[in-house]
RNA sequence: GGCCCAGUGGCUCAGUUGGUUAGAGCGCCGCCCUGUCACGGCGGAGGUCGAGAGUUCGAGUCUCUUCUGGGUCGCCA
C-alpha cells in the first residue's frame, strides 16, 4: 500500500525538522559520494528535496532504478550538517526509512536532460513534450500563462463582462484565411468549419440583447506559421460591447491589460491609459509600419526632395525615406549587417552614409552626395556624428523598408531605445478601402464589418479612398496584439458599403446571413477588439518563439510530432462522412 | 511555393587549404570515494558524419539532387 504523501517537494523547512514525512516525486539526480553515501534528489511541481541515502539497505534500493522514475519516500527530516542557501529547502533533509518506485523510467538515457531541455533540438523536445516540460524553466511558461489568463478572465468578469462559448463546429466563412473543414457525417457532400474567430456570433449576441460579452476564444486557422505565430489553432480574448463608441473599447483594454503586464512582465512598466492614438497614415509616414515600436525614439524622414534625383540610380523617380540616428556609432559590418537583415526582411534594399566630425559626408553612399553636401545636410537637417538609412521605392515600400530599418538601428543603438518597458499604442483611424494589388479595383481594406466614419453620409458622398473606419489595432512594443472596430450595424449603411466594392444586397445576405438578418430586427451599435492570448503570453514572459508558451505546440508544418498528429484514417471512417481521397500528383 | 540557415555518438558542439584510426563536454556502464549540491577521480562502451549521386589517388570538408528542422517572403478578412 502506498503512503499519501504529507508534503510536497518544496515546502519543508528547518522547523519540520523532526517530523516523519512521505515525499514523492521524479528520481531527478543521485549524487553517490561512497558504497553508502549518497544524495538523492526528488523534484515535484513544487520544488526539489535531498533525500539523504546512509545506509546500504536504502541504497540497495536504487539499485537499477533509472533517473527520472517516480518515487515515494518516507522517513524523517533533519536539519543538514551542510547547508545550501540557494535552495528553500537547503537547510533540511530526509533520512528515509522506505523507499518505492511508483512508476519506472524504463530507459537509462534520456532523449535530454530535462534541466538542459532548452537547449535540446526543437523537434526532439516536441515529441518528447512531456519531459520537456519536467523542465522547471520550460513549465513555468505554461503557469505564467496559465496566471495570465485566469487574471484576464477576472478582471473582465469584474467590469461587467460575461464569458460565453460560441460553436467549433460552425460555416465555413467566406473571406479571410483558409478554413479547417470536418465533413458532415449525416449531410453527404456539407461540410462544418471551425471558426477563424467567433466574429459572427459575439456581434449576434449584441443584437440578441448581451450587453458586455467575452471569451479565452479558440480560434483556427489553416495558415503558415512564423515564429510569432502558431499554425492552425490560437486563443484570443474576444470582447464586444453594446451601445459602445471606440472610446468605450479603448478604455476597457487600457483598464485591463497593462496591469496583467506590470504584474507578471519581464519589464515591469507598461503605458498609462490613455495610450498613444496615431491615425493609420501618420504611423507609416512617421514610423513606416501600422505596427510602431515606440520605445524606440527614431522618427521617418522624407528625403525624396534631397536625394531623389541626387545620380544614385535605385533612388531615381523614387520615394526616399530617412532614419536619421545621431550618435550611432556602429562598425561597418554591424551596418552591413543591418542593411543585409532589412533585405531579407522587406525582399527591398537599404542604404546608409554618415556626417563625419568635419561636416563631411562619408560611408556608403556617400560619393553620389558630395556635389550637393550642404543641400543635403540643411534639407534632412544633419549635424556631425549622425547617421542616415536611407530606402528607396514606391512611397508604401519606401516607407516600410524604413521602418524595419528604424527598428534594427533602433535596437542596435544604446541610446534609442528604451528596453525595459511596454509600450502601447492604438493605431486609429483606417482607410475603409484600398485599390487591391491584384485586382487594381475597389476592395475593403480591413474587414467588411467595421462602420465608415461619417455613415451613410460619407458613403454617399466622399470618394472612396478618402473615408475611413472606425477600425483600430492594439500595438506593444511593435507587436500587433489585436484588430477591432466599431461595427457596422446598420443593414443599410451595410449594404451601402458592399455597393462601392461592386456587391450587391443579395451579395451580402449569401455571404453573412444570419448577422445580416439579425441586423433586421433591431441592433444596438456595438464594438470590440480581440487581443491574442499567445501573442500577449509572448510579450509578458519575453519569448520569442510561439512554441515556448503553448503547452503542447505543433511544429512549423502544422504537424503535432507527439501525437503524431495530422494522421490517416481507415476506409470505414472516411465511407461514414463520404470522403474520397484524390492523392496529389508525383 | 520562393529565399536564407542548420543537420557529425543519447544530448550540445569542435573538426584548419580535401590527407593517418573523426574529437571534446554532458549523459550511459564499471570501479574508487563518509557531506554532496553542475560532487570528484580512474576506466569503458557508443559514429552508415541526414540520404543519394558526382569530382578526386583520397570527401565530415567541394558540386548537384533530395529529406528533415528552423527563420523569412507570399499568406494570415
Amino acid at each position: 500500500m502506498i503512503q499519501s504523501r504529507t508534503h510536497n517537494c518544496g515546502e519543508l523547512r528547518l522547523s519540520d525538522a523532526g517530523s516523519r514525512v512521505t515525499v514523492v516525486g521524479w528520481f531527478e539526480n543521485l549524487r553517490r559520494v561512497s558504497k553508502n553515501l549518497g544524495f538523492l534528489i526528488l523534484r515535484d511541481f513544487y520544488g526539489t528535496t535531498q533525500i539523504v541515502i546512509e545506509t546500504e539497505e536504502m541504497m540497495a534500493c536504487l539499485d537499477g532504478v533509472n533517473k527520472e522514475s517516480t518515487l515515494s519516500v518516507s522517513g524523517t527530516v533533519r536539519e543538514r550538517s551542510s547547508k545550501n542557501a540557494e535552495l528553500p529547502t537547503g537547510e533540511i533533509e530526509v533520512v528515509p526509512e522506505q523507499i518505492e518506485v511508483l512508476g519506472k523510467c524504463v530507459y537509462n538515457a534520456l532523449p535530454f536532460e530535462i534541466a538542459q531541455s532548452r537547449e535540446a533540438d526543437e523537434n526532439t523536445r516536441l515529441k518528447y513534450r512531456y519531459l520537456d516540460l519536467r523542465n522547471p524553466a520550460v513549465r513555468d511558461k505554461i503557469v505564467l500563462r496559465s496566471r495570465i489568463v485566469s487574471e484576464l478572465r477576472r478582471r473582465m468578469e469584474e467590469l461587467g463582462f460575461l464569458e460565453i462559448t460560441t460553436p467549433i463546429l460552425t460555416c465555413s466563412s467566406p473571406e479571410g484565411a483558409r478554413d479547417y473543414l470536418v465533413p458532415a457525417r449525416n449531410h453527404p457532400g456539407k461540410f462544418y468549419a471551425l471558426p477563424q474567430a467567433p466574429q459572427q456570433f459575439k456581434q449576434i449576441l449584441m443584437t440578441a440583447g448581451f450587453d458586455r460579452y467575452f471569451q479565452i476564444a479558440p480560434c483556427f486557422r489553416d495558415e503558415d506559421a512564423r515564429a510569432d505565430r502558431s499554425p492552425g489553432e490560437f486563443y484570443q480574448l474576444d470582447m464586444e460591447m453594446a451601445f459602445a463608441t471606440q472610446e468605450d473599447v479603448f478604455s476597457v483594454i487600457e483598464e485591463v491589460l497593462p496591469p496583467v503586464f506590470e504584474k507578471y512582465g519581464v519589464y515591469r512598466t507598461a503605458s498609462k491609459a490613455p495610450f498613444v492614438r496615431i491615425p493609420y497614415l501618420e504611423a507609416m509616414d512617421r514610423y513606416g509600419s501600422d505596427k510602431p515600436d515606440l520605445r524606440i525614439d527614431l522618427e521617418l524622414t522624407d528625403a525624396t526632395d534631397a536625394l531623389a534625383d541626387c545620380g544614385f540610380a535605385p533612388f531615381a523617380g523614387q520615394t526616399v525615406k530617412a532614419v536619421v540616428v545621431d550618435g550611432f556609432a556602429a562598425s561597418r559590418k554591424v551596418i552591413d549587417g543591418i542593411c543585409a537583415e532589412v533585405e531579407v526582411q522587406t525582399a527591398n534594399k537599404a542604404y546608409w552614409f554618415r556626417v563625419d566630425e568635419n561636416g563631411g559626408i562619408v560611408g556608403g553612399i556617400a560619393k553620389f552626395l558630395q556635389e550637393r553636401r550642404e543641400e543635403v545636410i540643411a534639407a534632412l537637417g544633419l549635424k556631425p556624428g549622425d547617421f542616415v538609412g536611407l530606402a528607396a521605392g514606391k512611397r508604401l515600400t519606401a516607407q516600410k523598408t524604413a521602418g524595419v530599418l528604424r527598428r534594427l538601428l533602433g535596437a542596435a543603438s544604446e541610446t534609442h531605445m528604451k528596453k525595459d518597458c511596454y509600450e502601447f499604442c492604438w493605431i486609429v483611424d483606417f482607410p475603409m478601402y484600398e485599390i487591391g494589388e491584384e485586382s487594381g479595383e475597389l476592395e475593403f481594406c480591413h474587414n467588411p464589418f467595421s462602420m465608415p466614419q461619417g455613415g451613410m453620409e460619407a458613403l454617399r458622398t466622399q470618394e472612396p479612398l478618402s473615408i475611413l473606419a472606425y477600425q483600430y489595432d492594439l500595438v506593444c512594443n511593435g507587436v500587433e496584439l489585436s484588430s477591432g472596430a466599431v461595427r457596422n450595424h446598420d443593414p443599410e449603411i451595410m449594404i451601402r458599403a458592399f455597393s462601392l466594392v461592386g456587391l450587391g444586397e443579395e451579395d451580402v445576405k449569401a455571404k453573412f446571413p444570419a448577422m445580416y438578418n439579425a441586423f433586421c430586427y433591431g441592433a444596438p451599435p456595438h464594438a470590440g477588439i480581440a487581443p491574442g492570448v499567445d501573442r500577449m503570453v509572448m510579450l509578458i514572459s519575453g519569448e520569442e518563439s510561439i512554441r515556448e508558451i503553448i503547452p503542447f505546440p505543433m511544429n512549423k508544418n502544422a504537424m503535432d510530432v507527439m501525437m503524431g498528429a495530422p494522421a490517416s484514417v481507415e476506409q470505414r471512417q472516411l465511407d461514414e462522412v463520404h470522403i474520397g481521397i484524390v492523392m496529389p500528383e508525383e
